[in-house]
DNA sequence: GTGACAGTAGACAGACCGGTCTGTTATTGT
DNA sequence: ACAATAACAGACCGGTCTGTCTACTGTCAC
């Protein structure tokens, strides 16, 4: 209660020299995410902890219950992150090509770069939901995730003039998520040209 | 030290009655590690602690460090009994057949058999890995098990005369993966039939 | 009978967990 | 100039984690 005297010079020192105007750096919820996605991702769901995200954040501890309010709340957020950034990146490969065919493969073309790219370790829906009971937020991100790619598979088959539309995406729904968990467990890059392969003898039959 | 007057009247009654013979239960070893399958598979390593493995296998703690020495020990323990019953699993299923096509299916009637299982979680060297870093035991037991399936799908397709029967062989371990994630993650049974489908399609292309 | 052995119960240690709270500082809108 | 806002650092809480340890009990071979 007294006001005792603080060394506040060396303090403000401190921090002043430390810190740099707000506006030139990311926000504290976009530094969380950042460092969300990178420990979540590496290393699992359950074995980071909040002390690590914040430290690598170079956040308080506060600012992050006070913007996600839980780590469940944060765990949302970075699979939603991932979601948005798998679909910008399909999206963004698919538009280079104008043929249906080609479009359509151009799906496993975006999976090989991802798969290609270094630190890949899967596919964090799959990780999360290895760590995850049922039920949670987890579930639901992964559901709208995965109805999003089983309806874009459709959609380009359907475009290239496959009769069964939804049959052949299903079978391509399981060439991917093969080459990706495959990749993952084998340490290998190989499998998203295989699954390409394939994919393109069961569109021919599809034909 | 000095020799209190222990209540050993009370505590022996309670754990004689408790106690059946030795010889008709299954051992503290077999005990510990059915309750670690169970719980491991339904709810992942990392979220299940040793206190519960114990309590559920009815087994002192000490018992649990005598016997493996670590949780990770355990939990390769646990692998490596998902490793010898998937094989013989499989085994069994493409016993009942003779003709080599057959045997190749069978493969994915065997995976069929275990996705329709109740508590069916999908693979659990896959949810394991996702829980675990790199160069661990769980990376080792998996590689083991995925070695086995492979040199399997290549066995069976060269008896079944294809001629490039590796390269048959990885594009069936990618739709024995995708299944096996595809029936997890969307909570459908579905996904072995369409890959036995694929299969076929796949082993009379190679033919 | 006695000693070896495998088991049980449970206290304990030290680290870490998610989450709350206090108090301070910098920026910004009015 | 001043209040509001948003960020900071970090102590603290109850609980859980893996792993160790002591002390006791039942079975079996010899």
């Amino acid at each position: 209660m007294a006001p005792t005297a603080t060394p506040s010079a060396t303090v403000r020192s401190r921090v002043t020299a430390a810190t740099t105007p707000v506006s030139d750096r990311l926000s504290a919820r976009d530094r969380l995410l950042a460092a969300a996605d990178e420990l979540f991702y590496e290393e699992g769901v359950h074995t980071v902890g909040i002390d690590r995200i914040i430290e690598r954040a170079g956040v308080a501890k506060a600012s992050l219950y006070n913007t996600f309010g839980s780590k469940d709340e944060l765990v949302r957020a970075y699979l939603e992150g991932r979601h948005t950034a798998r679909q910008a990146r399909v999206t963004r490969f698919i538009a280079g090509y104008t043929a249906p065919r080609e479009r359509l493969l151009g799906v496993f073309d975006a999976l090989a770069s991802f798969i290609a790219e270094p630190g890949f370790r899967g596919c964090a829906f799959v990780n999360a939901s290895a760590e995850s009971l049922p039920g949670g937020a987890v579930e639901t991100v992964s559901d709208e995730s995965r109805a999003w790619t089983r309806a874009l598979f459709a959609e380009l088959a359907e475009a290239a003039g496959v009769a069964d539309a939804t049959g052949l995406a299903a079978q391509l729904v399981l060439l991917y998520d093969g080459a990706m968990v495959g990749a993952r467990m084998d340490r290998t890059a190989a499998t998203a040209l295989a699954a390409r392969a394939v994919a393109e003898t069961l569109l021919d039959a599809a034909l």
